[in-house]
DNA sequence: GATGAATGAGTGTTCATTCAT
DNA sequence: CATGAATGAACACTCATTCAT
C-alpha cells in the first residue's frame, strides 16, 4: 500500500475523530467515516488494514501529539515543581485546544481496543518525565512510591478535571488550574 | 400465569457485566448476552425496554452498590483523615472484590451512554461525604477548592490505580494502598 | 372454548378494527390488539384459534352487519329503481356511520386473507337483492348482463366514492348521493 | 468500480411484484424478496432507501405504465364515446397482459402506504382524459357531476371486473367487455 | 490508486404463539 | 377463564469487508 494522497489520509483521520466524538465509538461505522471524509469505503482499506487498524492508528497518532505537547519546552534544569507545573499547564493547554482529539483518546483507552496497543511504545515518549520523577525521588523531594501512583495523582486528575462530562459545572480558568496543580504537587512532594 | 423468574433477571445482569468485561461494550450484542444468560433474546425485552435500558439499569445498579460500599461504617464524628481513609479503603475493597462490576462501570461512564443517566441522582448517595468535605473546608483542614477538584484527587486516582489495564505491574497490598492514600490526603489537606 | 365474557370479545373486535384503521393491517400485531382491548395476548386465543381466525371473524361480522343494513326496509313490491335507491342510500348511511368498520373490510378484502373466506356464505345474504335484479332482467327493465357487471356498476362505485382516501375533495351531501345514483341507475337500466 | 447492474434492479422489482401477488403485502418481507430476486438483502438497500421506498417506487412505476397504456392512441378528435371506449379497451388489455402488475397496484392502493404517495403527480398523467371529460360536460354530452363520480363509474368498475378474486366466474371475452362499457357509457352520458 | 456495487453475517427488536399458574 | 412470562423465528436494516472496473 503505497500512500499517495496525504490529504486523503488526513481527511480520514479527521472524520474518524469527529464522528467518534459526535456519535460515539459504537455507531461510528466504516461507511459513515468514509462518507464524512468524502471517500469511498474501499479507499479506507488502502490506507488501513481494517477498521481496528484505523482506530488504533488514530489513537497512537493522537497520543504522540499529546506527549509532544506535554513535553514542550521541557527544561530539566529547572526546579522539580516548575518542571511538573510546565507539563501540567501544557496538558491543559493541549486538551483545551484539542478537545476532540482528547475525547477520542479517552473513549479509545476505555474500549477493549486498548489491549491491542503496545503501551510501552507510547510510554517511551514520557521517558524524560520519568527520569525527572526518579531524580526527584532520589533527591528526597518527591515521595518514594511507584511511578504509577505518582502519575495517578499528577496526570489522571487533569484528565478527570478536563472531562466536561464529569465536571459539568467547572469553568477552567488559569486560577483554577494553578490551584489544582497545588493539590497535585502537595500529593507527590515529600 | 407464570411469575417473573428473579433468577432469570439476575442471570441477564450477570451475563451483561461478564460479557462487557470480556469483549467490550461494542461487541456485546443483545443476542450474545441472551445466549450467555441462557435466555431467549425476546425474554430480555420483558425485563428491559431495550438494550440501552439494560445497559443503563445495570450501571445504575452497580453505582448504587459502590456508593453503599464506600460509605459503609461512615462515622462523621471521627477525624477527617480517618473518615476519608475509611472511604478510601472501602473503595479499594469493593473494587477488588467486584472487579468485574467496577470494570463495567468504567467502560460505561466513558461511553456515550453516560449522557443518558441522571448523574444528580447518583451523586445524591455521596451527600454525606460531600458534607464532611465541606465541614473540612470550613474548619480550614481541607483546601478551599471546588468539590470536583477534591474528588478528582481523592477518588479518581483510586480508580486509576485499581485499573489493571493501566497499572499492569502494580500489586495492590495493604501497604501500597496506605501509601497511596497519603498522597491523596496530602493533596487535599491544608 | 366456552365463551363467558361477551364484553371481552366485543372489546377485542373493537380493538382490532380500531387498530387496523389506525396503523394498518401490517402493524396490527396480536399483542397490540390485546393491549388495546385491555386483555392478555393469551386471552385472545381463548376466543379465536389464531390471528387469522380473529381477522377473518371480524371481517365476516362486519360483512353481516353491512348486508343487514343494506337490506333494511327492503320492499320488493316497489319499483326497481326505488328498491335499488333504498339499498344505495342504506349503503351510504351505513358507511358514513360506521366508517371504521367499512375501512377495515376494505383493507381486509384487498389482503390475501380474502381467499380464506367463503364468499358464497357472504353473498347468500344478498339473495333478495339478486332476485330483484333477476326479476328486473326478466321484465326487460334491467340490462341482461352477468350479476357481477351489474353490481360492479351499482355498488362498487359506492365504495369508491365513500373512500376518503380516493375522494379527498368530495363532500358527500344528500344531493351528490342522489346524483351519483342516477349514474348507477342509468348504467344498468335498459 | 463495479457499475450498477440494471438487471439486478429489474429482478428486484419483478420479485417484489410476484411475491406480493403470491403471499400478499404483509408476508412479503425484504429477505424473501431478496431471496426471490437472487440477491442479498443488503443489495436491495443500494437501490432503495428502505422497504417502504421499494414498495412505493414499484407502485409508482406500475402506475406510470398503466397510465401510458390507457392513453395509448388517445385521439381527442374522435367522438367522446369512442375516446372513452378506446381508453376502456386499453385498460382491459393492459390489465389482462399485466395482471400481476395490476394486482400489485390494487393491493398497494388499499394499504396504508397509499398515503405516502403524491397522488397529484400520478393523476397528472391522466390530464388529457380529464380534459376530454370536461369538454364532454361543456358540450352537454356527459353529465355535469364531479370528476370523481365520473371516473368512479367509468374506471373503477373495470378494476372490479378484472379482479379475478371478486369475479371468479366471469370469463372476459371481447363481447363482455363491450357490454360492460355500454353500462359505463350509459352511466355518464346525458 | 480509487471507487461504488455487492454481500453474508450480524444488529436490535417484535412477532404469533404456548406455557405454567 | 384468564393471565403475564417465555420463546424461536422472523423482522427491517447495517455492518465490515471484498470485488470488478
Amino acid at each position: 500500500m503505497r500512500i499517495k494522497d496525504i490529504q486523503k489520509q488526513e481527511a480520514i483521520i479527521f472524520a474518524t475523530v469527529e464522528l467518534v466524538n459526535e456519535i460515539g465509538f459504537v455507531a461510528s461505522s466504516v461507511s459513515k467515516i468514509a462518507k464524512r471524509a468524502n471517500v469511498s469505503p474501499a479507499t479506507l482499506y488502502i490506507y488501513y488494514k481494517n477498521k481496528e487498524d484505523l482506530l488504533i492508528s488514530t489513537y497512537v497518532e493522537i497520543k504522540k501529539k499529546l506527549s509532544t505537547a506535554m513535553l514542550k519546552n521541557f527544561d530539566e534544569s529547572k526546579p522539580f515543581r516548575d518542571i511538573l507545573f510546565k507539563v501540567w499547564l501544557n496538558s491543559f493547554e493541549f486538551i483545551k485546544k484539542n478537545r476532540s482529539l482528547y475525547q477520542y483518546s479517552e473513549q479509545f483507552s476505555n474500549s477493549p481496543f486498548t489491549d491491542l496497543v503496545n503501551h510501552d511504545d507510547l510510554e517511551e515518549h514520557f521517558e524524560p518525565l520519568f527520569k525527572v520523577l526518579q531524580k526527584g525521588i532520589d533527591q528526597k523531594v518527591i515521595k518514594d512510591v511507584p511511578f504509577e501512583i505518582l502519575t495517578a495523582f499528577i496526570f489522571y486528575p487533569v484528565m478527570n478535571l478536563s472531562n466536561p462530562k464529569l465536571c459539568r459545572n467547572l469553568n477552567f480558568n488559569k486560577e483554577i488550574v494553578e490551584k489544582a496543580f497545588t493539590l497535585a504537587w502537595d500529593a507527590i512532594k515529600l
